[in-house]
DNA sequence: TCATATCTATAGTTTTTATCTATGCAAAGA
DNA sequence: TCTTTGCATAGATAAAAACTATAGATATGA
């Protein structure tokens, strides 16, 4: 069994044909026949079906197929670990970033990260966390910042910066309080973000069980929702990094939350288990250095390799 | 790269040796040389260090050889699973069963599976769940039987079957009740086991909140607790598979739990997210049909090719 | 139904690669 | 310095992978 003869059947298992394969792997169609005949003979086990004009793969041709992708795949990490190690930063980067996060950090992460390293082909987008947990084990992207506590099944966090949340209240119900309590305001409303789940979470680890279903509200983005809240009363939770985007008259509506502790969220890059690019991986913390507050960024050293 | 040289430079790496690894290989070592510097031709980086009399393997090749190894588990695990898809039931199969689970369907077990399986080099043991998770990442057993309800990272669960839990009152506090309510003995001692974890989490989980922790002892086995209840007055907590190992004057003593939707435990067979040998896994839910309640096994059908 | 187009399999040959034996060369230890 | 130890190299040989040419099988269309 080589690397080779998995290769081979695992292209004619894909074009469901050999002439066609051997035109994609630049072989002649003997050649695999040979191949592929030598595989079937060695594990004994006949992997596709050649009667009738169409090839289909046999049932348990495609199960040793799936795991012949799982090995071609191992084997290809080898080639991408040496290019990540020996290689200076070229190639395709992709990653993605959560909504509640993505427009505090893209515009100056973008701007540093092409500049450090003009040879890497950036690719960043906007994800929900759930289609980014899918987008990591597929291998659809490199890397995702977000801030979903969970741990995921076969997913690796590295943690990158915490940061605080604050109470905005709106300009009618102006109590001058230093400090805001959950207590103090509850018969007012809640707004929250909607589909920002990882940012709702976190928002209401501080007040669980205290707030009922009828004082919360959604909205889109938290722009909009700093206006609604504005226009009708009550308050809204909104994340450290979202202060420098008030006005000066929005920004005296801001206060702190009580037990501070509790007010935290962390977010932190998310990678397959057996991401193998490290060198590559680093340049995401290696950027944020370059325009986050120092007092913010973690400095926890994680598995081989990757600082921070 | 072949699979053969990846393999050639995991037995370097291990002997730390030319000379030893081709003896291990039953090749000469001028092959090893040249299959070696080959590999390190193709992937231009030094995976060994020969200055001096004695090998090391350098910085990089420790990576590359780490990820050749897991290419070469995937490549090898082609081969189990076609000996498990053709071969009739034979080799080695070895499982655990958690402490709370064991003395109730290992004698059953081993006894049915021996008559069924007679090819099968079946090896049990006894192993708390921790033990038991690690034990299953490093491939040390195939599977693993335990009820911890805990999703674990590259574990798989398939629920094997549901049991209910029942009370069991201390002779002295004969109270006629048809069903038991924890608030009805909230000043009586619940004793519970010690290191079982798995039985004690579901089992507290019906009185959550409910019992402080001085109503708590623990003891190391069940038949030990029962009797310790009987000598001292109080209750513990007893799963529906002992209920046949009573003598009938305890059997008197046994109550249902009010709301029994939360007095239950599943017990599921864990196995590697990757386990490949399909037809293996199923004696276990076979062997279990010959002699579970069939009322008690779960009918579900879960990953491909695996039923119940 | 017979010819034809479209597949894969097989035969025979050539090229490439893996392995062997024999030997060289470098470093550590006596 | 001489010997021992251990990997590298050279050259020969056997094994295997790849190619060209062609046979054989099976649907499709006249």
């Amino acid at each position: 069994m080589t690397l080779q003869q998995l290769k081979y059947a695992e292209a004619i298992d894909r074009y469901r044909s050999f002439a066609a394969a051997a035109e994609a792997l630049d072989v002649t169609q003997p050649t695999l026949s040979a191949m592929v005949s030598k595989l079937e003979e060695e594990l004994d086990v006949r992997l596709f079906d050649r009667t009738s004009r169409k090839v289909t793969t046999s049932l348990i041709g495609e199960k040793i197929i799936q795991q012949a992708r799982k090995t071609l795949m191992e084997a290809d990490r080898i080639k991408e670990m040496v290019a990540d190690i020996k290689g200076g930063l070229t190639g395709e980067f992709h990653f993605a970033v959560g909504p509640s996060i993505a427009p505090y950090i893209l515009p100056d992460f973008i701007r540093n990260y092409m500049k450090d390293y003009p040879d890497v082909q950036l690719s960043v987008e906007e994800m929900r966390p759930e289609a980014m947990i899918k987008a990591l084990r597929d291998s659809d992207i490199d890397a995702g910042i977000a801030s979903t506590g969970h741990i995921c099944a076969g997913l690796y966090e590295i943690p990158l910066y915490t940061e605080r949340f604050f109470v905005y209240l709106s300009e009618s119900c102006q109590r001058k309080l230093p400090v805001f309590n959950p207590a103090e305001l509850e018969h007012e409303h809640l707004w929250v973000m909607k589909e920002v789940q990882c940012l709702r979470e976190s928002a209401f680890s501080f007040c669980k069980g205290r707030i009922g279903r009828r004082h919360v509200y959604e909205a889109g983005n938290i722009d909009t929702l700093i206006r609604i809240v504005d226009t009708n009363g009550g308050y809204t939770i909104i994340p450290e990094m979202h202060l420098p985007m008030l006005t000066p008259q929005q920004r005296s509506n801001v206060r702190n939350i009580e037990g501070d502790h509790l007010s935290l969220r962390k977010v932190s890059i998310y990678i397959r288990e057996d991401y193998v690019r490290e060198r590559m991986l680093n340049t995401i913390p290696d950027t944020m250095k370059k325009f986050m507050p120092s007092d913010m960024l973690e400095r926890t050293l994680l598995r081989n390799g990757i600082r921070l």
